[in-house]
DNA sequence: GTGCTTGTTGGCCA
DNA sequence: GTGGCCAACAAGCA
């Protein structure tokens, strides 16, 4: 599930209880899937009894900073997700990263494992961080940019270059087929075959789900919804791509389904003519 | 039992 | 070397 606005809505549910907060104790599914090629004890050693100090979401990663220089990354990848437990919470059969502090604890869940979990201990922040893309809400995601990177990857169908982390950091399955809805284009497109016009509205349109996305799942300010979904409006896409016989909230025609850039893809027929 | 799944990576091939 | 495709990873769900 997670993507750019689900990232930072599970990072603000941990930050929220645990700025400022000291570690108490740390449990950990040591040799686990999620740890592949970090060091646990290293791990363990540095954050016993740190205090968080602040933490970011970018693109699908989230980064907890300690202190004293130790640097916590999470990725949820596809069944990842970060909770709010009772202190004296007993870690389950996929709670694999569980910080305890004196009021809470803070759990890293995920049944299928395609998340990770990374650590880093010095001044310097991480390179797995600072090499990240920058962010499409940022003034470097530029329209050129986009431009290029299409030009680039001339025969790609439009779907799979929208969920290419290089230039589109963030962007997920659900977002992407949001993206090419809304914009109009046919996910099979080839990449090169876009109009300048066509280009901007791609361009455009990754900004404005980004920015919807983040207000919707993620909050304003400080405020939390309760739950990931419940601010998506019908308006969007997102609430009847899974429907059998789910219709386009614009046109109202019924949607369709294939395997496009190998993965799932839904979009409107009527909105999006075929290439 | 089968056949899916909102992510990423590495290997193969053109 | 670059780009495109696909299987693999692991578990849960219908």
């Amino acid at each position: 599930m997670p993507e750019l606005a689900e990232v930072e809505f599970y990072r603000k549910r941990w930050a929220q209880v645990a700025t400022g907060a000291r570690i108490l104790r740390i449990a950990t599914h040591d040799g686990r899937r999620v740890f592949r090629g970090t060091d646990v004890p290293a791990l363990r050693r540095a954050l016993t009894g740190a205090t968080l100090v602040s933490s970011h979401a970018a693109a699908k990663q989230m980064l907890f900073c300690f202190r004293g220089g130790g640097w916590l990354g999470l990725h949820l990848g596809m069944s990842g997700e970060l909770f709010v437990a009772p202190p004296t919470h007993e870690p389950g059969r996929h709670d694999h990263l569980v910080l305890y502090l004196r009021e809470s604890a803070l759990v890293f869940r995920d049944p299928r494992m395609f998340g990770r979990v990374l650590f880093h201990s010095g001044r310097e922040a991480p390179t797995w961080w600072t090499q990240l893309a920058p962010p499409i809400l940022s003034a470097a995601f530029t329209l050129e940019e986009v431009a290029a990177y299409l030009r680039r990857r001339a025969r790609a169908p439009l779907k799979a270059v929208l969920l290419q982390q290089e230039r589109f950091p963030g962007i997920g399955n659900w977002m992407a087929d949001e993206i090419l809805w809304r914009a109009a284009l046919h996910p099979a497109r080839p990449a090169a075959s876009l109009s300048p016009a066509e280009t901007r509205r791609l361009w455009r349109e990754c900004r404005r789900v980004c920015q919807l996305a983040l207000n919707c799942i993620a909050g304003r300010g400080q405020s939390l919804p309760a739950d990931l979904n419940v601010g998506i409006p019908r308006s969007w896409l997102f609430l009847h791509r899974w429907q059998e016989g789910g219709r386009c909230p614009r046109t109202g025609c019924r949607l369709a389904r294939a395997t496009i850039g190998g993965r799932t893809t839904c979009w409107s027929p009527a909105r999006q003519p075929r290439p």
